[in-house]
DNA sequence: CATGAATTGAGAGTAGCTTCCAAAAGATGG
DNA sequence: CCATCTTTTGGAAGCTACTCTCAATTCATG
């Protein structure tokens, strides 16, 4: 789930020296991101500027456009979603898909915060306080809904095109996002793999005694 | 759920008269929305300016932000929620109330397609094709999922704010909008009341042979 | 070091949206 | 019918996200 509280599984991994051009490209980002979360935490978010953004990361506004497209990406934007492809297509195959799904996420969500719990506290705030996130979040989650029809369509052998798999990866992908939404808006108490835990229950079994 | 096809079921009702002012606030509001309708059928939807709706609406640009907060809002706005809600709790209590709602969907997703196939089908290519208004509708998702929630708590006895019955509610509120999609990505094949019942039976029982 | 390609900065321009104020129009009581 | 009060409207000015273009700069390559 882009956003949410995913984090890099496996590492980058072996690359042979991405050339000066490459390293600054990945650290101009990085001042962006880092520029703009700072403001962020000061100010709020409406109340931060593209200009004071640009400022700050010692970058031209015309800059922090070209590398994000809306001032919503820089805070949400994350490469997770094809890492998260990538582990799923890792689990074995044998393995009941609803449970890849539930060890992936649950792995993502443990070392995500771990690594960086503010920034996932930061975000997931602004998920809450700022529609405008909440939306651009909302965007994204159709994009891991079409992930995870593809994953589902292969393990299960049906068209990943089907309004049958579509309906179900979008119903995943939505209650996996209220997820995110419930421990913000409860300030962020319990640990959030416990309630993605219950979540999974209630998407897999439904409500429990209930009547269908 | 908001936007999609949604449909008055029972009348506006008995108001004694509104009186000239509310009249024409209803009329002004109405304008507005044709004017966008004809505007986007004609030159799609990011050529139009609000400047040209206002003066085929025959108002000023501030009039078309004193109706609507925003330009998506002209035309997914309606107010089919409450409708919707009035409905669900008119259904039998006893009723199993996964049956209360694919009822009314159905019913709401008939006589709204009847009545306005044209602005439907307009509505939801607009969600297909461009991605402000189908983020503007999935930030709307979050209200009917609210609203959603209210009901099972209702029929249930769980608290409406527990995260189970929120994962419950948007995964249902997630896998409803995706057929929307569906729907409008096949350029609207097939009616959409069969794609609705064969959505609301992935929901309900999830995928058919699954492992879970 | 020279040539070519990619990245950047600066500036102007568009459009969505907000805010504020004065003018117009509907409601209300005499 | 008029006077007053309230609501609605239009106009203008302004902010900011975002786009586009072009010249200058920076890195890559032989």
């Amino acid at each position: 789930m882009s956003s949410m509280t995913a984090a890099r599984i496996s590492p980058p991994a072996d690359r042979p020296r991405p050339g000066l051009r490459e390293r600054k490209k990945i650290k101009t980002r990085e001042a962006i991101r880092a520029a703009t979360y700072a403001l962020v935490e000061e100010q709020g978010y409406d109340a931060t500027t593209i200009d004071q953004i640009a400022e700050r990361a010692e970058v031209s506004p015309s800059t922090v456009f070209r590398y994000f497209p809306t001032k919503e990406d820089i805070v949400l934007t994350d490469e997770y979603d094809l890492v998260l492809a990538e582990e799923l297509r890792a689990r074995p195959k044998d393995e009941a898909w609803t449970d890849s799904i539930r060890h992936i996420m649950l792995a993502a969500a443990r070392t995500g915060i771990k690594d960086d719990f503010e920034v996932a506290k930061l975000r997931t705030r602004l998920l809450v306080d700022v529609p405008a996130v909440r939306s651009r979040m909302m965007e994204s989650m159709s994009v891991t809904g079409r992930l995870l029809c593809g994953a589902i369509a292969e393990r299960t052998g049906r068209d990943p095109d089907s309004l049958e798999v579509r309906v179900h990866a979008m119903s995943l992908a939505g209650g996996l996002m209220e997820t995110s939404l419930y421990w913000a808006e409860n300030g962020h108490q319990g640990d959030f793999p416990a309630l993605l835990d219950r979540a999974l229950d209630v998407l897999q079994h439904g409500l429990g005694e209930e009547d269908s």
